[in-house]
DNA sequence: GCGGAGGCTTGGACTATACCAATAGCACAA
DNA sequence: TTGTGCTATTGGTATAGTCCAAGCCTCCGC
């Protein structure tokens, strides 16, 4: 355990009461992480050190260390304490990277591990994402993925089974987009991603063996074919420390209105939303 | 307060004792919200009169809370009341649309509000997303916005003061976008944009008038002119469940290995990182 | 009708415990 | 060497309060 987390001198109690107890505990960690003294899948002293080494309670320990969680600093492990979180991996949802091949690129070790695969009947909520009648059969595989051996996401498929027979029996901890491009012939022409931050319910919280509660984002992504049905929806529930999303956006539009605003509804700038 | 959120008979105590209180709670809110018995912006109970009515701790009540809160299924007003979210703005990042023309155009009512405008030396901290040296003049802009009156983001816009000279002295809760065009002739050809889930640390939170901690979505935007140069930096904390990001991508690259992979490197699919 | 004082409400912060459950270690047996 | 079972550790859940500060609302006086 030793002294890499020193004695809070200045940030034990008294002091200007101002500042919240919990807030200071957050900052003592959240400047040993920046620095790199805590380096990355480091672990931290356990929470009733750290309440005694403060002489503060360890339920205001845990709001601290909840705080530097929902920030993306810290995580935890099912009874087993708090680690440093690893840097978050890029992802852009407009590049025709796979999840392997984006870790890679990174210098990341990706795997993948299939939970469950099995054929059911679709219900009346897969009308929508899917474009199906209920009772149509559906493929819908649980896979979790990992990046150097720490569960990032964990994902439901759900494919048409009539546009793929016999896919259960491929390996399906690999590339679906392969399987369906190789095997089925199908070629993908547009996707639509939906993200949100949110948090894990119970049930994938297990699976990634987090508390439930643990933010997350949610993605979501329906692929369509060349002929414009759906023909993959996939839903994946990240941890919400695990990546950083990046778009590049190369914009021609820029150069009509240099000078001027000369299309009468484009009023508010026309470049941008949610900045501008 | 009427009985708009009933009194929780099979939520009570007792009863199986391997769901935590804390997530019945949770549930019973969650279904009463996702029904619409809930509607949204309506107040929920006070803290003490839910523990009241499940016989549960305050403490308790507000780890349900808390989570719901994660979810993005209600937020708080500081020590107004927890209120239900209303629903998500979608942003689509690759379409020109400025934050003023989404909302409207999503039927919400927008609105922006300038915290400060001053003139500061660049530090070595803007060296990088602005590409300039320590020293050089930089126009910082802090902002507020708003949908429906509810605050949902806070930004801070870095700029190049060079390039702008006399900015400050234009309406600075307009679009960013349109006023460098308009004014300084300068065109927009590319953009950048990061987005992680983090939380609000307690400048920010304030702000938004709501606790630190309040998980958010941080997105940075960087923009460059037609020569290449960057010329905003452009800094958004967001609450994070004020937005479901959208993105739509059309891949052309499809069609080139429909039918097998011989192409070598793509050996893992090729489309759509993250999920593949 | 308007403004302000004061009291009530409501969340924010924190204490001091208690017991449970999964994990990690370790000692000992097969 | 391999496994098995106990135990200490560590987080997970929950209780029962306390005190505080900001928002609110009502009532009184001008």
């Amino acid at each position: 355990m030793a002294q890499s987390w020193s004695i809070p001198e200045n940030a034990r109690k008294s002091w200007d009461r101002r500042v919240p107890y919990y807030l200071r505990v957050r900052d003592h960690f959240a400047s040993l992480i920046e620095t790199g003294t805590l380096a990355p899948q480091s672990k931290l002293p356990p929470e009733r050190a750290v309440g005694h080494a403060f002489g503060i309670t360890r339920m205001t320990i845990r709001q601290a260390l909840f705080q530097l969680e929902a920030e993306g600093l810290i995580y935890r492990l099912n009874r087993r304490g708090w680690f440093v979180s690893p840097p978050r991996l890029r992802y852009d949802p407009t590049a025709n990277l796979s999840f392997t091949e984006n870790a890679l690129a990174q210098g990341r070790v990706p795997s993948t591990t299939v939970l469950a695969s099995e054929s059911i009947l679709a219900s009346v909520w897969h009308r929508e994402p899917l474009g199906i009648a209920a009772g149509e059969p559906v493929f819908l595989i649980r896979r979790v993925r990992s990046i150097d051996d720490r569960a990032v996401l964990v994902e439901h498929l759900h494919l048409d089974a009539k546009r793929c027979p016999g896919l259960l029996d491929e390996p399906l901890d690999r590339s679906m987009t392969e399987i369906l491009a190789t095997r089925y012939g199908i070629s993908i022409r547009r996707r639509r991603i939906h993200m949100r931050p949110t948090a894990l319910v119970q049930a994938h919280a297990q699976t990634l063996n987090v508390a439930a509660g643990t933010p997350s984002l949610y993605v979501a992504r329906t692929t369509y074919d060349q002929f414009g049905n759906v023909i993959e929806f996939d839903q994946e529930f990240w941890r919400h420390d695990a990546l950083d999303i990046m778009v590049d956006i190369h914009t021609d539009a820029g150069h009509r209105d240099a000078g001027q605003t000369d299309d009468g509804h484009r009023d508010d700038g026309g470049v941008g939303a949610a900045a501008e």
